[in-house]
Parts: C-alpha cells; structure tokens; sequence
DNA sequence: AATGACGCCAACCGCGGAGAT
DNA sequence: AATCTCCGCGGTTGGCGTCAT
C-alpha cells in the first residue's frame, strides 16, 4: 500500500521555516481561518506541503501555544496521563491546555523518561527496572527505544499498551460497580448520605480513585480508550460510555485565556523567539529548590534527578490520584507497577532513599 | 580558547483512519 | 464495496546551543 509523499512535488521548501514563511502563514489563517491543508500553501502563496503548514501552526504558530518551561503541575500530569494512556501525546495534549503533543512528546523522551528509569521504573510498563538500565539512545544510534523490562523480550511495547488497556476497563468496571451499588444504597435509605459503613470495604482513597476514574473516564483521555482501539473488553457496557460529558470531542487544545502572551498575534511568531516565559521561569530549574530544602541529605547523584521528581512520583503513587493505589490495592491482578505487590512500596522507598 | 560530546527541540517521515467519490 | 484523498498521529532525525574537557 502506502502513499506517494505529500511533498513529492518539486521545488517545494524544507526546513527551519523563516520568519517571512510564519508571517504569510499567521495571515493568511488569521483571514481565512483553517480549511483545506493541501490547498492552503498555494492559496497563501508558500512553497511549502500542507502538511508541513500544519505542523508549523499547530506546534508554533498557534495563538494559544503557551511557552516556556513546564510547570511541576504539568509535568505531574504527563506522567499521569502516561501512565495511563500511554504515548497517545495528542490525547495527553488535550489535558494540557497551550501545550502540543510534538512538545510533550519532546519532553517525555528528553526528561520524564530519563528521571523515571533513574529512578528504577520502566517507564514504558511502570515496572520497576531491573538495576541500572543504560539510558540507551535517546535520540541518536538508532536502536531500540525503550529498555526491555527484566526477561519480558520483545513484547514489552504491545503488552505495555494492552496493560494501559486493562487497567483503564478494570478501573472503570470497578467504579461502576461501585458507583451502582452506592447509588442503590443511597436509594434504600431514603436519599440520606450514603452510610460509610455500608461502603466499609472501600476506604475513601478507593472512592476518590474510582471518582477520579470516571472524571477521567468521561473526558477525551477516557474517549481515546472507548474508540475503536480500545480492546473489546467483555463487560464493557454500553451504558457507561453513554455517560459521557456531551461537549463533543473538542478541537485540540482549546484556548485557555493564554491570548495575552501572543495578544496582536502575527508579530510575536518568529522562530527566533526566546523561550522563557517570564512568569514560569523559575519552573524547571528552580521547582527542585523550594521542596529539595526539605531533605539535607544530598550526597549521590541520583538526587540530581531532582526532590520535585519525587515528589511527582509520591504523588503519583500517593494520594491525589492515587494511581499507583488504585491499581495496586484495588485491582490486584492489574497492577500499574507490573503486577508486583511490593513495588509501589518500593518505589517509595527509592524515592525516600 | 578550542574542540568534542551531549542535550534539546523543531521539523520530517511514514502509517493508519476517516470521509469522499 | 472499493478506491482515493486528506488529515492527524507517533516515531525519528538533523541541526543548533550548551557544557565539559
């Protein structure tokens, strides 16, 4: 099968775009809006494929592309959303208002993933690796990308993507369940609060989680897994699905009030433009200072990955969203952390040293 | 000061899905 | 129903900037 490449046709430009290239871009969408990709370049006069076009404006030249390093906030939640769905970036993109999927995606390899795996987590399975994994390729020489988990061969990747799968229809089972037998409970007893102790094999950890679960379930995250890719879970009810939040897949990343960074909008998209941010500056290299001061003990290096990475992942696997609890506790044959019963426990241990 | 190594990120490539014909 | 066209996504790469020696 395959295509013939959109930019096959000769003398079409490549490349770093120029300044003038993101100027005639920026106009011509600002008076004419977003149609046709494939004849917008001729339209506005580019020399350039639509595709490329639409990499340019939808990685940069946005209006709402919010710049600068990543908040803790945001990194928290690319790592829970990854957790979750996996590398579906344009998915974990549209959690994170202003933010690409091209810039999460960067991220994760060029950050996230490095602090996991020094931290002794897969951060393809979120099993705890096996001693010291070399940070094989990121980028350049080529090979395999992800580290193979201890004696799992080669079917880490698809078995890590079916893992997502079945932790997400588990975990949706499980608060429907609940959220059934609660509901009759609240009906038996008159519309009272549902009396905690009939729910007492549930602490309120796992009622959050599975709260959290159907929030999650219930935005575009959860509508990536009741697509079609979804595996054709046995039970999966129809009903469930129905529950979700009419406002039809929005278009990716709608604006959040960033406008006043770009404001006039054409003049502020070079390609030379800094990326600081002045308002999130201190975000990246000096998150680590306020909750690092708390621990003295900075002796080895693994602290260069840096207390704010911990504390993401004791967050992960602690309360808020207490995934790791989720799934470790709740859900015993599914577990985030590979199945192993201990190594949420571990984990923390690690990050406590 | 020069140079090599490394890290980051913008952009490209190829594939699969959805809609149109 | 089959085929074609376009769009969007995820993986990968190349160039530039920074850091270390």
């Amino acid at each position: 099968m395959g295509r013939a490449p959109c930019c096959d046709k000769q003398g079409l430009r490549k490349g770093p775009w120029s300044p003038e290239e993101d100027k005639i871009l920026v106009d011509y969408i600002q008076a004419n809006g977003l149609g046709s990709w494939r004849s917008l370049p001729k339209q506005a006069g580019l020399l350039r494929c639509g595709k490329s076009c639409r990499l340019r404006w939808t990685n940069y030249l946005r209006p709402d592309i919010k710049r600068g390093p990543f908040t803790p906030e945001e990194q928290k939640s690319i790592v829970q959303l990854h957790g979750i769905v996996g590398n579906k970036w344009s998915t974990i993109a549209a959690q994170l208002p202003g933010r690409t999927d091209n810039e999460i995606k960067n991220y994760w390899n060029t950050h996230l993933k490095k602090r996991l795996v020094l931290m002794g987590i897969n951060p393809e399975t979120y099993a705890p690796s096996s001693g010291a994994t070399s940070l094989s390729s990121t980028g350049t020489g080529g090979g395999g990308s992800a580290p193979p988990p201890p004696s799992a061969g080669a079917a880490a990747a698809s078995s890590s993507s079916t893992r997502h799968m079945a932790q997400w229809e588990s975990a949706r089972l499980e608060a429907e369940a609940r959220l059934s037998r609660e509901s009759l409970l609240f009906s038996a007893s008159g519309g009272a609060a549902a009396d905690s102790s009939a729910l007492s094999d549930h602490s309120p950890a796992a009622k959050t989680d599975t709260d959290f679960f159907l929030r999650m379930w219930n935005s575009e995250v959860g509508e990536a897994f009741r697509g079609k890719e979804t595996a054709p879970a046995a039970g999966a009810s129809p009903a469930s699905s129905s529950t979700k939040c009419g406002g039809a897949a929005a278009p990716r990343l709608v604006k959040k009030g960033s406008r006043g960074a770009s404001g006039g909008g054409a003049s502020s998209v070079s390609s030379g433009e800094p990326k600081e941010d002045g308002d999130c500056k201190s975000s990246v290299s000096g998150e680590g200072g306020g909750a690092a001061n708390a621990d003295s003990s900075s002796s080895n290096e693994m602290e260069d990955t840096s207390e704010e990475t911990y504390q993401m992942y004791l967050n992960l696997v602690g309360d808020d969203m207490a995934l790791g609890h989720l799934f470790h506790g709740g859900l015993d044959s599914i577990s985030l952390f590979g199945g192993d019963p201990n190594a949420a426990e571990a984990s923390l241990d690690l990050a406590f040293g």
